[in-house]
DNA sequence: GTCTATACATCGATAGAC
DNA sequence: GTCTATCGATGTATAGAC
């Protein structure tokens, strides 16, 4: 029984993880060089001095290596919102969180496209990869509550306020800020709306 | 001098450019099917009952023929649009502009993606085919100005939050209309807020 | 377990006959 | 314009050495 488990503390599938998590960063570096859907995994074997079978030793599939990338992205967006400087305004924290966001996403155009949009005809992120990118949304959606949104429409539309600024800016503008500059203001006006509508929702009633 | 000349009267020019709108439909059957960065030229070729080196008579390269796709869809979207019924409510005309925007692009994922996202490595449209585009934005954002949004920074905010609609409803929730029932309302949102900002503008001179 | 070596099917693209 | 033949590269997979 102990054998089959894995065992983080084990050297061996210590140094496995090791290098599995080498040949992710190598393949971030190639996707950030040619473009997510244009890895090779001949040249993503030979970055990390390996023979492409060898690969097959740390994924079962290309699919897994994305798979692999988009849980690694995930992850490190959470590490970066979660490390964010708490407020007592609960409307402040919703816009760093959103401004947090965006620059993440917009700091590598490969991994925006990866964790983003769907990039990569056949892969769909494992059960476990996206549970870390559900957490991100929900720890928005728990800002979003506490500065007075509460309507999941309303969500819904900031949500998509956020990532339309974030996708315009990379197709239209990249490296610049022409959408994204309005972050702030839109995050405002959506949530001076969601407070309307609840009004509104009580008159009604 | 006239030989080379493209002349669309020409019958042996015109049966070409037949052939290649044939070939450019069964490519977004295949897209429909498959994906559009899935198609195979020998699965298309055979589509159209012809060998797949033969279809380079037709399209330069597999570039070429996404930027005759390219060239195609927004064509018909401009067409689409040209169709709307005309109001003298200028409001009332961003909203319809903006909701048959919304549904052609969620008709059919595959033309959404080619048309509105960047899913083929490699892929830039050509001027021509960008020209085209180019016409629908123009076309949009002349009606923003008439409903009285005149600020670029706002035109460019009503049209990344249209995309980021689209791009949700696309994504989480297909066939559905969870995101994009919003449209109407955050089109007004917009159009209000617009209207607001303008205001103190001219208090603040 | 991890590697080398190799085979296989498919892809986009090109050359040249007709 | 359409074909056959072929090229180089790719993702996938297996066999077998150590």
């Amino acid at each position: 029984m102990s054998t089959s488990t894995v065992d983080s503390t084990d050297p061996r599938t210590r140094r496995h993880e090791a290098k599995r998590a080498r040949i992710v960063a190598a393949a971030w570096e190639l996707a950030r060089r040619d473009g997510v859907g244009a890895i090779s995994l001949r040249e993503l074997a030979a970055a990390v001095e390996l023979r492409q079978p060898s690969l097959y030793a740390y994924f079962a599939s290309k699919l897994d290596l994305y798979d692999a990338m988009f849980h690694e992205g995930n992850s490190r967006l959470l590490e970066r919102l979660d490390a964010l400087p708490p407020t007592d305004d609960a409307r402040e924290a919703v816009k760093r969180y959103a401004r947090a966001f965006t620059e993440f996403a917009l700091e590598d155009p490969a991994r925006c496209a990866l964790l983003l949009q769907r990039p990569i005809p056949g892969f769909e992120p494992t059960a476990d990869s996206y549970a870390v990118a559900q957490q991100v949304v929900a720890c928005f959606v728990e800002r979003l509550h506490a500065a007075g949104m509460v309507d999941p429409g309303d969500v819904d539309c900031m949500t998509a306020m956020v990532g339309g600024l974030i996708d315009a800016q990379q197709s239209n503008d990249p490296g610049g800020d022409r959408w994204v500059r309005h972050l702030d203001r839109l995050v405002e006006l959506h949530l001076d709306d969601a407070q309307r509508q609840r009004h509104h929702r009580q008159e009604g009633q």
